[in-house]
DNA sequence: GAAGTGATGTTTTTT
DNA sequence: ACATCACTTC
């Protein structure tokens, strides 16, 4: 049987238009990575080179499990595609083209914490006021300015953006975002969006690399295309869009799904695509079927959805049947949520026989995982803790790791800071900040500075041992492979006696991450199970050091055992649940607080509750409660409007909505006006009632409402509305297929006159 | 230069 | 609640 034989008609034709431009809509569970993964297949059975395939992920698990997948259909070659995520292959671009960027190919990746680093350094030294500069905020803004094409230089002009920055009290975000770029060359370093941005440079600067690569890749897929950002989108149309270009791009995406636009993603790039290869007979495939959860689930996602503004029509289906209706808990405080989740994952286990696997708990912040262990720790259950700190994020992995950059790129400052005085040899901050003004003065890099400067005697002693440590190790960087050298370094560098000294709990477990890290470069060394086209590796330290600089924790999955899934909705993505927990459905946590007052924000959010609870296939319980710690404070929430969007058709029991509740819960007005209206784009969007559960409004018995066409709905007509009672027509806009009328209804309790688009609303004409 | 103390911000999500 | 950071004292 052959694989094309696995596929519904809709994802066969995603497959086999091999040649010329697609968008794949895919919704959730409709088999997209299968879709992925039978077109290289069947791109190769075409006779097409697996090493002219370039396949981009934005995790490395999806990376990994693509590869893995196309290996079940093509065998061996399959490890010859390009396939990685766009940090990891465009970073080997780089090594390789290193030099036409005044790069050398044995640059450090600053993480996160490296690049705030570097932004501390700088505010410190342009003597800023660091409250009003906060860091993560300028880092936010320059790599945001970054993901959209944004140069510093850009940035001094752009007077949106200086204007943005003046409100903000910080006017002076360009000079700081100039210098930051500066100091990242000078010490040999690129963040995460520097190695999407150089790339998209070098292709600029230089035509006859990209016309290389142009070449080189012949085929190209893109997953998960709604979380691009503009810069990434400009580098795939580099690559594609071009003049003769055969444009053998396949895009794979879910509007509803993307979660990313406070890091840059724009489902805009998804319209763009449309736009900028509809004349070279672009091709749309819209995955609609889902094979993953039944239907009141289904349902349940799609019904949320609709309440955003701006979406591509589609209307997910399930063929799995009904199954079991949505479960909703209400608790008091964040402990009986935890409780109760716990309670609830046990009752799971016996009465529907899941393993422990089957069984994930979603929460929106991470710092909500800590009421949840207690309870799961207490009730036996186990359970394992995805994002959070990685292992490679821990102090006594960093500083070893600060030694080993040092060893490949001496001029690594961040490393530099991390490591020169830990363990302590007597380089303090005073002694620091004399090297880092020193360098700033002379343009050179701190490690330069060390080489030559004349400090007082002992501090000068203590140089130069630390001096010797790094070019001896960075001599041994080159003749050993990676796990002799670092073996060499941890001793030298007296980290392990340091932390051998430490004899409490958690120096002991300190010192055995540290063993840890060393065992994982020796398997590194041994293993060559991941050598792929996109990675010829050799076992040297920098390339270790390379390897490493884009993994998470979600990447080393230790997946033996039985255990409970705790993790943020964010990283949920992609992954499915016989049974899914959902909680804190609070208002001002999910949606959170940071987001929900604006449309955009709020939006994102709702996507974001898409995704949690799309991840189910069978049962999914939301959990919410009354009130909540924060900072060590007791705060008091109300039910997550989510919840409300949800049709109570689709739901278990409307008990622990209905008890205790009043007109709390039911939609303010500010939002049923919010989501009434139309949008400009003509898409859905609307406010949709639903038979009211508590409400200080009056009831009517839905038994005796019958509601009229709305086609009938007249000016100056007395209409019924289920949850606001009766009320006058006042007047009706809007085009002929989205008439809003606003109406005045006498008895609701809150903001009496409400719009309410017709073309959703039941009405039942009175006179 | 190190170690201890109090104030302050932090929690949205990740390559 | 927790961590980080500035400020004090030794």
């Amino acid at each position: 049987m052959s694989y094309l034989d696995e596929l519904n008609p809709v994802q066969r034709q995603a497959v086999e238009n091999t040649d010329g431009p697609v968008l794949v809509v895919a919704g959730p569970g409709s088999g997209k990575t299968r879709v992925l993964t039978y077109r290289i297949a069947h791109i190769m059975e075409k006779g097409v080179a697996p090493w002219e395939i370039l396949s981009l992920t934005f995790t490395n698990k999806a990376a990994r499990e693509m590869q893995e997948r196309i290996s079940k259909v093509v065998g061996d070659k399959a490890r010859n595609v390009w396939s990685g995520t766009f940090h990891s292959i465009f970073a080997r671009i780089l090594r390789v083209e290193a030099d036409k960027i005044g790069y050398s190919p044995n640059f450090t990746i600053y993480d996160t914490e490296d690049t705030k680093s570097v932004i501390g350094a700088i505010i410190k030294e342009m003597n800023l006021d660091k409250t009003v500069y906060n860091v993560n905020t300028i880092r936010s803004r320059i790599s945001s300015a970054k993901s959209s094409l944004i140069t510093p230089r850009l940035y001094a002009e752009n007077e949106a953006m200086k204007m943005q920055d003046r409100q903000a009290k910080m006017p002076f975000i360009s000079d700081i975002y100039l210098k930051y770029g500066e100091r990242c060359k000078r010490a040999g370093a690129m963040d995460f969006d520097d190695l999407l941005y150089r790339l998209y440079e070098l292709w600029q600067k230089n035509p006859e690399v990209l016309d290389k690569y142009r070449k080189r890749f012949r085929y190209l897929l893109v997953d998960e295309f709604q979380d691009t950002n503009t810069l990434q989108y400009g580098i795939i149309r580099k690559l594609v869009h071009f003049e003769g270009s055969p444009r053998n791009i396949c895009v794979v995406g879910d509007d509803a799904q993307s979660i990313y636009a406070f890091r840059g993603a724009t489902i805009q790039n998804i319209l763009d695509f449309e736009k900028d290869f509809s004349p070279f007979g672009i091709k749309v495939f819209k995955l609609e079927e889902n094979y993953r959860s039944t239907e009141h689930i289904v349902q349940a996602a799609n019904e949320v959805i609709r309440f955003n503004k701006k979406q591509i029509q589609k209307k997910i289906w399930s063929s799995k049947g009904t199954g079991q209706k949505i479960k909703v808990i209400k608790t008091m405080t964040d402990a009986e949520e935890g409780k109760r989740v716990a309670d609830t994952i046990s009752e799971q286990r016996n009465r529907f026989h899941l393993r422990n696997t089957d069984i994930a708990v979603l929460y929106r912040t991470n710092a909500q995982s800590r009421v949840l262990e207690e309870y799961l720790r207490r009730y036996n259950i186990p359970y394992k803790i995805f994002g959070g700190l990685s292992f490679y994020q821990r102090k006594e992995v960093k500083d070893l790791i600060g030694y080993l950059r040092l060893a490949v790129n001496p001029k690594d400052e961040e490393a530099l800071r991390r490591v020169i005085n830990f363990p302590k040899r007597g380089i303090g901050d005073s002694t620091l900040d004399k090297i880092s003004e020193l360098a700033g003065q002379q343009n050179l890099t701190m490690w330069e500075v060390l080489l030559h400067i004349d400090a007082g005697t002992r501090t000068q002693k203590s140089i130069h041992e630390f001096v010797k440590i790094v070019q001896d190790s960075g001599q041994k960087a080159e003749s050993l492979n990676a796990h002799e050298a670092a073996m060499y370094i941890a001793k030298q560098s007296k980290l392990i006696e340091e932390y051998n000294q430490d004899k409490t709990v958690e120096g002991l477990g300190r010192l055995e991450n540290l063993n840890a890290l060393l065992d994982g470069i020796k398997s590194f060394v041994e293993d060559d199970e991941f050598e792929t086209a996109s990675e010829q590796q050799n076992k040297s330290l920098a390339s270790y050091l390379q390897n490493i600089a884009l993994l998470t924790d979600q990447d080393d999955e230790s997946k033996n055992g039985d255990y409970v899934t705790l993790m943020s909705v964010h990283s949920a993505k992609g992954l499915e649940f016989k049974s899914v927990f959902v909680v804190g459905l609070e208002e001002k946590l999910f949606p959170s607080f940071m987001s929900m007052d604006t449309p955009d924000g709020l939006d994102e959010e709702r996507r974001l509750f898409y995704v949690a609870i799309t991840r189910a296939e069978q049962y999914l319980t939301l959990t919410f409660s009354m009130s909540r710690y924060k900072f060590g404070q007791m705060q008091y929430n109300e039910m997550s409007r989510f919840i409300e969007e949800i049709p109570r058709d689709h739901l278990e029991s409307t008990s622990a909505l209905r008890s205790g509740f009043s007109a709390d819960f039911e939609p303010t007005p500010s939002r049923t006006t919010t989501t009434a209206v139309p949008s400009k784009s003509g898409v859905s969007g609307a406010f949709k009632p639903r038979p009211a559960s508590s409400n200080a409004a009056p009831r009517i018995d839905p038994a005796l409402f019958k509601a009229s066409p709305s086609d009938q709905i007249k000016v100056g007509n007395t209409v019924l509305h289920l949850k606001f009672g009766e009320g006058k027509v006042l007047n009706i806009d809007g085009g002929k297929d989205n008439r809003i009328a606003t109406i005045f209804f006498e008895a609701a309790d809150d903001g009496q006159e409400k719009r309410i688009m017709l073309k959703f609303a039941k009405l039942q004409i009175v006179e």
